[in-house]
DNA sequence: CAGGGATGTTACGGCTCTGTGACACCGATT
DNA sequence: AATCGGTGTCACAGAGCCGTAACATCCCTG
């Protein structure tokens, strides 16, 4: 599931050049002409990110980041602000407001991208050390624990990660890349049967307390873990 | 009383955007914009951080941060490296001399903040002097003893600074860097392999009372100590 | 019910990580 | 100088873990 970028512009040409790279980078891409536009599309579908143009018909851009400030939704929704003026009072300015970077006029698409990619990153909902429990069975990634209705659990390194990146979606369905992907970090070059072997050894490894059972197969599918 | 930090940076709009930022995130601040000056607030009034800039008009920030370093006064002072230099070169060497973070201009003010405040948040002291108990081991930081279930126990200095460390945070995995800094405190070049050894001494140490088993591997991770 | 693809299960060679004992260095004390 | 406790590093061996292959089973399809 790739991150979704609003991009709010007025002129078409920078619009275009944006959107290019950034859909070239493999981000899902909208594109606003006014505030207007862009408050619709913050409502119906939340982006990742935000690149905000200054000077915009109907608002300014800052007015609007202001206003994005202000609502529990939107509030941490990351703004990069996009501006012609270089001065140094705007930046300040930009910033102040909530902005969480700026790039200005005229800019490198290679600078451009590197900063969304640095926002996206630092946004990343950061794997929460809060203790995960799901139908009694328990995970503590602070303490790197496993257990089962109170009884501690063995549970080797990888089966810890795919463990806790299962119980992260429970009920959902994870294809076995997807599953590489998130507990082998991407660009592994490993065998998709490599999977089975550490989802058997989770089985086996939970077992003593009946929750193997909680990791169900998906035929053709993949793996998911039952919620109850 | 909140924390000061002490902003050494000879472009005033730079200075002007930080000390804007920290002013607003509720701390004190004070600019220097030479070395000369920032030597003059450090004797006088010693600040929790120093936000320090690479280049600077009378000496290079790394050498100011090396002469911090000498001093037992500023020893443990948290430095922030501000830098335009990106190269990776100059990360190791800014890093190596003392900075305990950097960040490369131009930067986000966000991201800037939330270093300042995890650099803060890491030097506060919060070695208390009450005596710590986990599972029948206790230990006195007064009197510099360890005692397993009454009887006293031999312990050498790093072993009780380290446990103490451990027992600071129980049920918690500790990766040996961490455990190297907070043990041995930054700023120190030291094997982590070198924990492992003085884990293993800690480890005979409790041996007498059995608390030995309450140092727990985990593998890939660290270690960590039993609550219970 | 036969065929074939998908998954479960087991075994294994290779590699990484950790436990452990030895050793040299250093500063303080004698 | 000699001794001694404490410290950091190293080398070696054993334990644990990993990815893969190979074989066994299961399950859908026709």
């Amino acid at each position: 599931m790739p991150a979704t970028i609003l991009i709010v512009e007025d002129e078409p040409a920078i619009a275009e050049l944006v959107s290019l790279h950034c859909k070239h980078a493999g981000y899902s891409v909208k594109v606003a002409h006014a505030v207007l536009d862009a408050r619709d599309i913050v409502d119906e579908a939340l982006p990742d990110l935000i690149v905000l143009d200054w000077m915009l018909p109907d608002k300014s851009g800052i007015d609007f980041a202001r206003e994005l400030r202000k609502d529990d939704r939107t509030r941490d929704l990351p703004v990069l602000m996009l501006t012609a003026r270089a001065a140094e009072d705007d930046k300040v300015r930009g910033l102040e407001v909530g902005a969480d970077d700026y790039v200005t006029k005229p800019f490198s698409p290679k600078e451009l991208m590197a900063r969304i990619k640095a926002l996206l990153r630092r946004a990343a909902p950061e794997s929460s050390d809060e203790p995960v429990e799901v139908a009694g069975l328990r995970l503590e990634p602070a303490a790197h624990r496993v257990s089962g209705n109170g009884a501690e659990l063995k549970v080797g390194p990888t089966e810890f990660r795919l463990l806790r990146f299962l119980m992260s979606r429970p009920d959902r369905v994870m294809t076995r890349q997807a599953l590489l992907d998130g507990v082998w970090g991407d660009h592994v070059f490993i065998e998709e049967r490599t999977v089975d072997v550490h989802v058997r050894r989770l089985r086996v490894a939970l077992e003593p307390t009946g929750h193997d059972a909680l990791v169900e197969t998906v035929r053709g599918g993949g793996y998911r873990l039952r919620k109850r």
